[in-house]
DNA sequence: CGCCCTATTATACGACCGTATAATTATTGC
DNA sequence: GCAATAATTATACGGTCGTATAATAGGGCG
């Protein structure tokens, strides 16, 4: 059900999904979902839940194929983050639905919140680890919330309009970053 | 009219926002927004349009109160960009809209890539200014791109959970952004 | 004044939506 | 095996939506 209410977001978004569409999406009677779900609200917060763990899965997976290094994986991250399944216009579709209920709806804050704490520490730790592999000093949570904002933003402009820049670009655009935080101050 | 679809997206988001909702908060009646426009889409087109070039003006004012310097025009650029007006929650709101309608309408995509090559070409502009005044040599389209990317993404996600990171500290590390920028390769 | 075009409204129709309620089917525990 | 509980459907009601259509008001112009 929640996967119907995915494959509705990315479909028609958040203004054209309505429980009777997901409902029928997932083949079962509007009455059903709504048994199970208080309504859109409650639909697209178990969503975020679920579409967060398995994002977060899909990272981890990549970290322990990239080694101990935190170089490694650190661009191991990036390269995860700008390849399908996650560089993707139909998840950029869902997750606009998020970001557009995370302002009203004090449940899916709370979602939120999570989901980029545990984003942002997850490279904190990372970045952390690579200033004590290069024995140099990094501010960990200004650099932290850099590179989030840097990924989101290359995520979400290309996902956007991908004539503009390619994935390939905004890897390199990601990776050149974390190499000069090895260098810079 | 396109104030009052501006106001409705702010409040309710897209998918809360209908022709009549628009028609009551301009004060007239629903046939009469039809008349002007068709529908949804166009309502919303024609405020991208309108607040993309308010945002514009806003930001070129900065920048010619900055004088010539492009060190200086960038951090006015990034101060402004951090500041209210354009650091609010309900424009985040309204931008949300458009950015939801930019992946199916093609009218809005149109105008969303119109706005952000300007965006891009102000930025690359600067950036390339910033190298000749420190007689430096940078790769001034993924520099745009970078800056660009990193600059939504803190205002979209300060503005989405502001507890995170203040506005100061966005601003901040995106000052750092381009002292990096002068300092490394 | 009278005419035409535009702006504006009023009204109406069919479609869809959220929601409630009662009935029906399946499942589980004893 | 049967009762109790959960899952699931069918049906119905009121509200809102988009949209079309006809009617009304207004304003420039010959």
């Amino acid at each position: 059900m929640i996967e119907a209410t995915a494959r509705c977001l990315a479909r028609d978004g958040l203004a054209g999904t309505s429980v009777r569409h997901v409902a029928a999406e997932a083949g079962v009677s509007p009455g059903l979902v709504r048994h199970h779900f208080e309504g859109m609200q409650d639909l697209v917060a178990e969503t975020y839940r679920a579409t967060g763990k398995q994002i977060a899965a899909l990272l981890d997976e990549a970290l322990a194929a990239a080694g101990p290094s935190a170089e490694a994986r650190l661009h191991a991250f990036i390269e995860t983050s700008f390849k399908p399944p996650l560089l993707d216009a139909d998840l950029l579709a869902v997750w606009l639905a998020f970001w557009s209920l995370t302002r009203t709806d004090p449940q899916i804050h709370a979602i939120h919140a999570k989901v980029y704490a545990g984003y942002r520490r997850l490279l904190e730790e990372m970045i952390a680890a690579l200033a004590r592999e290069h024995g140099i000093a990094i501010e960990t949570r200004q650099s932290a919330l850099a590179l989030t904002a840097l990924l989101d933003g290359l995520w979400l402009e290309h996902c956007l309009d991908p004539k503009t820049f390619s994935a390939a670009e905004a890897a390199a655009i990601a990776h050149r970053w974390v190499d000069g935080l090895k260098k810079g101050s």
